[in-house]
DNA sequence: TGAAGTTTTCTATATATTTGGAATTATGGA
DNA sequence: TCCATAATTCCAAATATATAGAAAACTTCA
């Protein structure tokens, strides 16, 4: 639960969440905290405080290219999340589960 | 992306979380108030506003039952969160990412 | 080694969130 | 209508998070 509360937090956060999605639009190449910096129009102190956020909840990884630096989003991450946040829905019964979202769609239809 | 930050800040909080896990694995049948706050051991005002946080995130549906209100959770709203996070994941291009998933866990391992 | 380029740490301030007791509001049944 | 139950709102204090300038630290290349 820990992690994943660090995973959620690290995300809810404007300037956080839009560097996060622009290091996955990016793939494998990554981007340098200058770049992303420049890109966000966020200064470098900052953008790194949120960085260290993102790197500490483990959605983000770091690798040297050259002078710089190269950050990569951890998409598998997210994948996890989700499976944690929709755990034993409905107690494992899929179609109760199912019912319940179907009858919750129409509802708000 | 407002409707996102939304969403990942209901969730990135210990009894905010706790109660919306409850509410999944419950199923349609859903939880009151009442419930909850005996289930998680918090104060009743306490409970009040971080459902209001979970409503007002759409993560939550209520629902009058007798004299007690039945809170379900919206499991739907966590799939279109994942989708939004992974949107035009390494620019479209899924082999790309297939690879960069797996040159990360290379690296971890 | 030294200088230039990059990124992070330090630090103070501003802003936002969380908490729970007391009071209030809403509901259903007698 | 009136009472008991259920849930929310109000409020003030405690806690946590975000911001960015100045200074420091780390890398690389000459």
């Amino acid at each position: 639960m820990k992690q994943a509360i660090q995973c959620l937090s690290a995300l809810a956060q404007e300037t956080r969440l839009s560097a996060f999605r622009l290091l996955v639009e990016r793939g494998p190449e990554g981007l340098t905290p200058g770049e992303l910096s420049a890109e966000l129009d966020i200064p470098g102190p900052t953008l790194s405080f949120h960085l260290k956020e993102l790197a500490h909840a483990g959605l983000v990884s770091t690798e040297r290219r050259g002078r710089s630096l190269a950050y990569r989003a951890r998409v598998s991450r997210v994948d996890r999340l989700l499976d944690y946040l929709t755990a034993n829905c409905c107690g494992g019964d899929a179609d109760l589960c199912r019912d319940a979202e179907a009858a919750d769609g129409r509802r708000r239809a």
